[in-house]
DNA sequence: CCCTATCTTTAACAAGGCCT
DNA sequence: AGGCCTTGTTAAAGATAGGG
């Protein structure tokens, strides 16, 4: 869907992308076979076209970040359409809110279904796992899983980086995501009740008792997050779109898991 | 041409919100 | 209960399209 944007260019928002649309210039292709005169400017049909080949070699590249840094940010979901098969899932709990806490696991869904990481036992292969994506959606991760992992691993990560807050903001969803997807209606929740603060008392208990049901469940809580953190972008993502005067190709069929890959084997959900 | 309305970009600054 | 990136303002300037 990327090569029918244009509002991540200079020049271009979203009903300057429509106005192109409506005049039949659907693609990057149209403007290289030659914007016809009178729909745009002579300087907005050059810039374009100089545009649309630096896009191109972005595209060529599979660099999202190019993408993501241009869009605005409710048309940002666009790129998953082009990424979906690189792209990652992620959510982290930790010890507590304070300033200095510790990870405790990490969840991570992608085409190789959904990992946890778990301090202590894996948690020093989540930067590999993270390094072999092309892009790597959360949410409010911009201001809490990405500066929590940094710190954790003493370094930046180079993935570029979609956090879906900001996004369902702009899409005028407020609240957290718990909320979010009670209004949107998006199921898949398998462990209902629980909180961010249950998170960190299971952790508690897990590591004082030595529960390891504590953790089981606690993992099970990670990764119902990052599974319908899928169906939310998808969800974003058709909004993004919404107004293209041709067919939408689908989303691809969920993955739909139905268990955990944990560093001692395969948990159910 | 000229005037105007509209849109985009840029800047600086203020304020809010969501994670465990 | 903290952090801090985000969005929201405001303002100004530049580009553009349309009308006269």
């Amino acid at each position: 869907m990327l090569t029918r944007s244009f509002c991540h260019f200079r020049g271009v928002k979203r009903d300057g992308e429509r106005h192109l649309w409506r005049h039949g210039i659907l693609g990057w292709d149209d403007v290289e076979r030659g914007v016809p005169s009178g729909i745009l400017s002579p300087a907005k049909t050059a810039s374009l076209r100089e545009q649309v080949a630096v896009t191109r070699q972005a595209l060529l590249a599979r660099d999202a970040g190019h993408f993501l840094t241009r869009l605005p940010v409710a048309e940002r979901p666009r790129v998953l359409g082009d990424f979906a098969a690189e792209t990652g899932y992620l959510d982290i709990e930790t010890d507590g809110l304070y300033e200095g806490a510790r990870v405790t696991t990490v969840a991570l869904f992608s085409q190789d279904g959904v990992r946890v990481f778990v301090r202590g036992q894996n948690l020093d292969r989540l930067p590999a796992a993270i390094e072999g994506l092309r892009l790597l959606v959360t949410y409010n991760g911009k201001r809490f899983d990405m500066p929590i992992l940094q710190r954790e691993f003493g370094q930046e990560f180079g993935v570029p980086h979609l956090d879906l807050c900001p996004v369902l903001h702009a899409w005028g969803h407020y609240g957290g995501l718990k909320a979010i997807e009670r209004r949107l209606g998006i199921a898949g929740r398998t462990t209902g009740g629980l909180d961010g603060n249950d998170a960190v008392l299971l952790w508690q208990h897990y590591v004082e008792q030595g529960d390891a049901e504590a953790l089981r469940l606690l993992l099970r809580y990670n990764a119902s997050d990052v599974l319908t953190l899928e169906p939310l972008a998808w969800k974003a993502w058709r909004w993004a779109m919404d107004g293209y005067p041709l067919q939408l190709p689908v989303p691809p069929s969920r993955l739909c898991p139905n268990h955990l890959q944990t560093p001692w084997g395969s948990l159910a959900l």
